[in-house]
RNA sequence: GGAGGGAUGGCAGAGCGGACGAAUGCACCGGUCUUGAAAACCGACGUGGGGCAACUCACCGUGGGUUCAAAUCCCACUCCCUCCGCCA
């Protein structure tokens, strides 16, 4: 959520930050008025209130003075008092509903530096990385054998079998065996020791409360992307930055706890509502996927820093594995409704001649701290803190980019160095 | 799933219809004393909302209810503890 202060304080600027990513100052301004009516009432239900206290005090003196008649009195003065109060903190309670409702309608202020723009086509690429890109080398050529797409790698190999999938769960539920499975538990180990210098390692449930997930921002807004288990009111995780950023709800940190570093291997459920048909073939686009995440909380100072961090951990495992990729700066059209600004990393997959999302690192400011209601000590007082988070990172298109990427001419795919302390039965995937 | 007990400020813990936003202890912070520290003493000491301010409202697990008045009474739910059952 927004600030609601700031948005008092200073509505054209705010309005104007708005208008850069869609929103318009229409909605804005329907915001900012019923705030004001919102407030009124509440003064207005808040003077009552202080007075069915005050005679109620006055009820319970003049009892106690055996003033029995001047008790009655006053009590049934109060009793009338109270019926007004019900009315007008019905009334103001309405509207305080109807405020909240559009509060978290209203997507965060984009950062300054997000460049501008309606729609992914805007964003920025800030950046490409290759293998031998250092020493001045060209972006790799494929051969013939790496324009293969890793559904039919993996289909031959034996290493992933989406129709057993299909068959248990629906389409886009992936089954991976044998070298393929270890690959992906390989990845998750091989992330999270890299993380681990700096960030404690959590494993949280996969479910989340309803509750938790309005957090995040995640309810009401993605409802339809979200698998539920309607009967126990839970939802499955789309992502570990949902438990992550509820760990500490209503909560005061004190500020050298800041940055408070996490990350978590868990699965993410996407229903992908709408997205199926296009662009879904193989890993491309999965409802149920592995991922490493990385999240801090921390102070406003600290928010740019502990954005880069994440941006670098994942990069250097990209480059680690050794797959070209790309930075793009999302612009104001195309971040998510919670970012101030976010930054995408893309992997190149040879087979199927694409870049491919693989991380989402964003800088929420106080948006989400707002609404999970965590804080920190400052000297004056107390102040939210800032969230900050991406992937490092999804695997189940890594798991596309290194099959494809490192497939030999005879077929097998052989790892890179990197994973290779993480696959005990030996780097090369073959059939078995 | 069954029976019983519990949930109050950073922690411990009292309060069980009327000035209770809440005793007391500990912790933390400021001060006195001290060469310095400890001890002792004094003081401050929850969070959030509204208001220029005086001030005011909300919050004692959550949601409802009773009452002129609810931390306190009633109902439902959640979580924790003990015991029984089931179980990876």
């Amino acid at each position: 959520m927004i600030d609601l202060a700031q948005l008092r304080r200073e509505p054209e600027l705010v309005t104007a930050a708005l208008a850069r990513r869609g929103v318009s100052s229409e909605t804005v301004a329907s915001l900012i008025q019923s705030d004001k009516r919102h407030r009124e009432l509440m003064q207005e239900a808040e003077t009552l209130r202080a007075r069915v206290k005050d005679l109620s005090r006055q009820v319970g003196e003049a009892r106690k003075n055996k003033e029995t008649e001047r008790g009655d009195a006053l009590a049934e003065e109060s009793k009338q008092l109270g019926v007004q109060e019900r009315e007008a903190s019905a009334r103001a309670e309405e509207l305080g509903a109807e405020v909240r409702e559009l509060h978290l309608q209203i997507p965060n202020i984009p950062a300054d530096q997000a460049p501008d723009g309606l729609s992914e086509e805007e964003n920025v690429e800030l950046r490409q990385w290759w293998p031998g890109m250092d020493d001045g080398q060209p972006f790799p050529t494929y051969a013939d054998h790496q324009r293969v797409a890793h559904w039919d790698i993996g289909t031959e190999l034996g290493i992933l079998d989406l129709e057993s999938g299909a068959r248990l769960a629906g389409s886009m539920f992936p089954l991976y065996r044998a070298d393929g499975s270890r690959l992906l538990r390989a990845l998750t180990q091989f992330a999270l020791d890299a993380h681990a210098d700096a960030y404690e390692e959590i494993r949280p449930p996969s479910v989340a409360l309803t509750e938790t997930m309005m957090s995040t921002g995640h309810l009401p807004k993605s409802q339809d992307d979200m698998y539920a288990v309607e009967r126990d009111g839970l939802w499955l995780i789309p992502t570990a930055e949902v438990p992550l950023t509820s760990m500490n709800r209503g909560e005061i940190l004190t500020e050298e706890q800041l940055p408070l570093r996490l990350t978590a291997a868990t699965q993410c459920f996407r229903r992908e509502a709408g997205a199926a048909g296009r662009d879904t073939r193989g890993l491309l686009r999965v409802h149920e996927f592995e991922k490493v995440e990385l999240f801090a909380y921390c102070t406003p100072d600290q928010a740019e820093a502990a954005q880069m961090d994440i941006l670098t951990r994942a990069e250097t495992l990209l480059r680690r594995l050794g797959l070209p990729y790309r930075v793009l700066d999302l612009c104001t059209g195309d971040l998510g409704s919670a970012s101030a600004r976010t930054f995408d990393l893309e992997v190149y997959t040879p087979g199927v001649d694409r870049w491919l999302e693989v991380s989402s690192v964003s800088w929420f400011r106080d948006y989400q701290a707002r609404r999970a209601n965590v804080r920190y000590r400052t000297e004056s007082g107390t102040a939210l803190v800032h969230t900050v988070n991406g992937s490092g990172l999804a695997w189940a298109r890594i798991w596309a980019a290194l099959v494809e990427t490192y497939r030999q001419a005879d077929g097998t795919v052989v790892l890179p160095e990197a994973l290779a302390p993480y696959m005990a039965g030996g780097a090369t995937l073959r059939r078995r």
